[in-house]
DNA sequence: GGAAGCAGGTTGTCATGTCAACCATGGAGT
DNA sequence: ACTCCATGGTTGACATGACAACCTGCTTCC
């Protein structure tokens, strides 16, 4: 257990790795923000909301298909709900019901058309199909594992 | 200007595309921080100090090989600073100079064959020879972009 | 020499994330 | 009924990030 520092070689390959998705992300991301308002995180939320049923769903079932801890969440939830993105309904009690508002769902049907363009021409365009393949497998691997 | 959404099959490739990276980059910083209590931007730094000359650098040059805004990395290095692991040394009066502690470079020589074992297994063992090709030839590509 | 301007840094504010401690409700088991 | 306890959420503290406003020494240019 004391490995060897990584060879330029491999630490170029890591680089390039990084690079390549915070790049992709923040452009994607910015031609979001720019065009509706709304943040990487916001629009995640809302278009998981606007995903399932009518757009509402218990918080924590949103935090499950999110992948987030259930305090991330409930931090990101009041933002929004200050910013009147979602209202929290009073559910059975123990549980909370999200849900979107016109705002909020407004602002995602403006954000989803942007989203599209913005993929296709920063990432889908500059892809060959064997690349595509590559990624889903990796992509696939990687959440295979322990 | 009125994209249609994302269809199934793009989706699938961009949250592929996604959650590659945000897994991976996870996985080897958790690594580094329970080895050795650096979070990822602390290790960032702490290398790239090592990795030119005696480990001292310019604010604004150690600014651009990061990619960061000064700003960003002003509030990080007060936080480092707090924690004795780099110090500012006053420079020819309009510029800093950024030194590595004695504390600061031992974790940095700790963390070093942690990412490297971390990186092999969670990323570099898994990809053949094509995909690393892959991996290079799109991070270049995204690169030059406007 | 004096005004303008720029480069290098700092600071404040707010959004985002993580972690741990805490609270409240609905059951389970006795 | 009463204790336990797991589930679902909230909260506080702190690290990280982006952005804009702000200082402060040089230079430049007239």
């Amino acid at each position: 257990m004391n490995a060897k520092p990584l060879s330029p070689r491999e630490l170029r390959i890591w680089y390039a790795f990084l690079s390549m998705g915070e790049d992709v992300l923040e452009r994607v991301g910015g031609d979001i923000a720019r065009a509706t308002g709304l943040s990487g995180p916001e629009f995640g939320v809302l278009s998981r909301l606007a995903g399932y049923g009518k757009g509402e769903m218990r918080q924590q079932e949103l935090a499950t298909v999110m992948g987030w801890e259930k305090s991330r969440l409930s931090h990101q939830l009041s933002r929004m709900e200050k910013r009147k993105l979602v209202e929290r309904l009073s559910g059975d009690g123990r549980s909370t019901i999200i849900a979107l508002t016109k705002i909020g769902r407004e602002k995602l049907e403006a954000a989803l058309p942007i989203r599209a363009e913005s993929v296709r021409r920063n990432l889908l365009s500059r892809l060959t199909a064997e690349q595509v393949e590559m990624i889903i497998r990796v992509s696939n691997l990687l959440d295979d594992e322990d």
